[in-house]
RNA sequence: GGUCCCGUGGUGAAGUUUGGAGUUCACGCCGGCCUGUCAAGCCGGAGGUCGCGGGUUCAAAUCCCGUCGGGACCGCCA
């Protein structure tokens, strides 16, 4: 094979009058009769037309190494669209280095192929530019974080992939044991108790890009395996490792735009939810949550006696909005845990159009309109219910009806702080907690925590010195101080109805560690796919994932999962049951 | 566990509401013509289990039921 000796994308006027060597596939084929046609020959890095004499056999996708001489094309067949269009390669001699069958999609196409198609041939779909872009862009952002985060001492270690399953957070992927049947390895959901551990052994700042497995149900920001960047850090608290994350994604952004972030604003947990309904808000857009429940409080209309009634204002929807959406609305919030929908429609002259403005007041109305600042040809829409779930209907909702395509409103950072360390209380009255175990308790709210007791309504104002990352909507990743003393940490264990010998059973290995000498610590992770995602500005994770699994969680190019046969159950000692009708 | 949307030659779409011959458009594919094209052009051609199964009907891509596959979302993701 010739050696090449430049990439097809890559060459320019600067080239000309030189004998190149380029390699790649064919991208496109252009006859002219016997004696002239046009091959664009394709690589990673662009295309480039080359001028050969008989094409005839040459098809698309056939991997060629074309050698030639590189020649300023004739004045008026310059193709400006094209980066290499000034030039080509002139008498052009081909070596076809393999034949190809025609492709089951068009690997330039401009249309959207379905995309199981895509994944099913991905190693066709990887030529096509956008897949090339999107690996690359993901690379640089590796590359930076490994770079930002060496530069600032931190140490990649790596943590196992075989772990022992713990029953808490997400599902676990498993792996049966050969040499103890009936045992399991799980995968790890996160690498988040052996990071805990390298503190304790004098890491003082570890970092991993770690692959992760959780099996729950897969969606657009979503897959069974992850990647995140992963980090703690010793003698640390939350504010350290805030400036130590966005510092990495701020490098990271900048590699791939250009321009590096500057603003990381803090917004409190509780104000994210009374504000935008959501703690992961998406600030690109306002549409926020007003309070409206003291405008009702003596309310003759029954919906609306209850203990709280917040409502949003979509500017300039009420042509938008006919009446079969607005029902449409209804039923999604419905849908969502909803008792009901208002709706309420804002005229000419400020009239009020509204299924059930004949159970509200004069002055009720002109107060939602007044609070939500609702003008002609605006539509209010109002939930009653208590505050979780009035804020989470009005959340989605907001989300619904406003949120901005990807590619708009630029990159807006948000971290998230001061979560409740509870998140709910179980049937059994025992809190919930809203992070981990080992997330330590707001230094305010210590002595808080002691007098609450067991009371969950009070405990459920804890907060925890837990905070998450968001971006533009989406949850990049979270993180939290750790408890490294052994009194709160019994207190917390105590709280959620933990006894010792669970605890002992479950974490005793950590429990143990902690024992001879933990340094406070506090750590973040964050999603790399999700991060690299919203630089490309793709809607879908699996679009920067060079081998994506589809929603129901199988590769429609390996066929995985698949059943295995006898010899290998046997061996590990397992039987599968026959599957229910 | 649930809600909604989609499935039509290799690819993308229209046709489905209101049942009437596998109909249409673009790309690709195969053959022919063509010495400056560039998503080349012109001429000709091949290519179909309308995802699958059942039902209604004289008649189903179209209506009904079921099922499979894909997608978005709720739940779930400490």
């Amino acid at each position: 094979m010739t050696n090449r000796t430049d990439y097809c994308g890559t060459l320019t006027t600067a080239d000309v009058g030189r004998s190149v060597t380029v390699c790649g596939w064919v991208s496109k084929r252009r006859e002219h009769g016997e004696h002239l046609a046009f091959v664009d020959l394709r690589d990673h890095t662009g295309i480039v037309q080359c001028v050969v004499d008989k094409a005839r056999d040459l098809r698309s996708e056939y991997v060629l190494a074309i050698t030639g001489i590189v020649r300023e094309r004739p004045d008026d067949t310059i193709n400006a669209a094209l980066a290499t269009g000034a030039i080509e390669i002139g008498d052009a001699t081909v070596e076809v280095l393999s034949v190809a069958e025609p492709p089951p999609f068009q690997i330039d196409s401009r249309v959207d192929v379905d995309e199981t198609i895509r994944i099913r041939h991905r190693y066709l779909d990887l030529r096509n530019k956008r897949m090339q872009s999107n690996l690359r862009t993901r690379a640089k952002v590796n590359s930076a974080i490994r770079n930002g985060m060496e530069s600032e001492g931190f140490v990649e270690v790596e943590t196992p992939m075989l772990i022992a399953s713990t029953p808490e957070g997400a599902r676990d992927f498993v792996v049966p044991s050969r040499l103890k049947p009936g045992s399991f390895y799980a995968l790890p959901q996160s690498p988040q108790l052996f990071k805990q551990l390298c503190m304790v052994g004098g890491i003082d700042r570890y970092f991993q890009i770690a692959r992760c497995m959780r099996d729950e149900d897969l969606r657009a920001d979503r897959q069974f395996e992850f990647s995140q960047l992963d980090m703690e850090m010793s003698f640390a608290d939350g504010d350290d490792v805030r400036a130590a994350v966005s510092e990495a994604v701020a490098l990271a952004t900048e590699a791939v735009t250009g321009s590096r972030p500057t603003e990381f604003p803090e917004m409190s947990w509780h104000d994210a939810m009374n504000r935008f309904g959501s703690d992961k808000p998406d600030v690109r857009f306002a549409m926020e949550l007003a309070e409206l429940t003291d405008l009702f409080s003596d309310t003759g209309f029954k919906a609306f006696q209850a203990p709280c009634i917040k409502g949003i204002c979509m500017k300039g929807a009420a042509d938008e909005l006919g009446r079969n959406k607005l029902d449409n609305l209804t039923d999604a919030a419905k849908r969502w845990g909803a008792k009901g929908l208002v709706w309420l429609k804002v005229g000419e002259d400020g009239e009020v159009t509204s299924p059930v403005a004949k159970f509200m007041s004069e002055s009720e109305i002109a107060g939602v309109l007044e609070r939500l600042g609702a003008e002609t040809g605006d539509v209010c829409f109002l939930v009653a219910d208590g505050w979780r779930k009035t804020v989470h209907i009005l959340g989605l909702l907001r989300i619904e009806l406003g949120r901005p395509a990807v590619t708009e409103g630029g990159l807006n950072f948000l971290w998230v702080v001061d979560f409740p360390l509870f998140e709910d209380v179980d049937e059994a009255g025992n809190p919930v907690p809203a992070h981990h175990p080992f997330t330590m308790p707001h230094a305010d709210d210590v002595e808080l925590l002691a007098a609450a007791g067991s009371d969950p309504q009070r405990l459920l104002d804890v907060r925890s010195q837990a905070y998450d990352l968001v971006l533009n909507g989406w949850e990049l990743g979270s993180g939290s101080v750790r408890i490294h003393r052994g009194d709160i940490q019994q207190q917390i264990f105590d709280l959620l109805g933990i006894s010792e010998e669970e605890a002992q059973r479950k974490f005793g290995f950590l429990l143990d560690a902690f024992r001879f000498g933990a340094p406070p610590h506090a750590g973040f992770a964050f999603g790399i796919d999700r991060l690299v995602a919203l630089l490309c500005g793709e809607e879908n994770i699996r679009e920067v994932i060079a081998f994506p699994k589809t929603q129901s969680g199988g590769d429609p190019l390996t066929n995985a999962p698949t059943p295995i046969d006898d010899a290998q159950l046997d061996e590990l000692g397992l039987r599968v049951l026959p599957q229910p009708e």
